[in-house]
DNA sequence: CTATTGATTGAT
DNA sequence: TCAATCAATAGG
């Protein structure tokens, strides 16, 4: 595995950071684990964020790969995202799952369980456990402090699917995840390709 | 201005 | 199946 992963598109980079360790390091101690399962987003298709233009909400999608985009939805939860693309192009690749890695006392703690599998299995779990928040929007996950990416596994088998809880363009086959791996969220195990 | 919706989760 | 709970957006 090379030493920076492949941002080049959302699409690709959704599939090239599976098996990329994600780290985060805090006063509470650092916390770690594998990038399992990934979605990506543009602002062609209805679904993106970035669909109707820029807002102070998204604006970080449309800077340079490797930034980090927060948000929060559903009143109560936040969901973490990494820059994807050229200047200019609203993408990023949503983070749907980790495998835990470092740190699992402390993700534990942040959780509030003591199942390992149900620490980072789903996008706001995992910005829980990781103990991210809106401080780490436009982060650089290139640069190697605070939350930042190391390279990790090579994953064995790639499934390759559609996009989870949402309305519009449910046709894309832009959800990815590692085959036979217990810490993706549940759903994404329903439905195949 | 008000009303609705959502890249979710966890409990029922 | 539904509630929790708020930012963005659509509509008047």
């Amino acid at each position: 595995m090379s030493s920076l992963p492949d941002l080049s598109d959302a699409v690709t980079a959704a599939q090239n950071l599976l098996g990329w360790k994600l780290v985060h390091e805090t006063e509470d101690g650092r916390t770690a684990g594998y990038i399992v399962e990934a979605e990506a987003y543009s602002q062609e298709e209805p679904s993106s964020h970035t669909y109707r233009g820029k807002t102070k909400r998204n604006q970080v999608m449309f800077e340079h790969a490797g930034l980090v985009y927060v948000y929060f939805t559903y009143g109560m939860h936040y969901c973490v995202n990494i820059v994807t693309g050229e200047e200019g192009h609203g993408q990023a690749v949503l983070l749907r799952a980790l495998e835990p890695v470092d740190g699992i006392e402390l993700m534990m703690r942040r959780r509030q369980k003591t199942d390992v599998r149900k620490l980072t299995n789903g996008p706001a779990n995992l910005v829980q456990a990781m103990g991210i928040t809106m401080s780490n929007y436009s982060d650089d996950v290139l640069d190697s402090q605070g939350l930042y990416l190391e390279p990790g596994i090579k994953p064995e088998k790639i499934i390759k699917t559609t996009r989870i809880g949402i309305r519009v363009g449910v046709d894309l086959p832009w959800r990815f995840y590692i085959a036979d791996n217990q810490f993706v969220s549940k759903l994404a195990k329903n439905r195949n390709l």
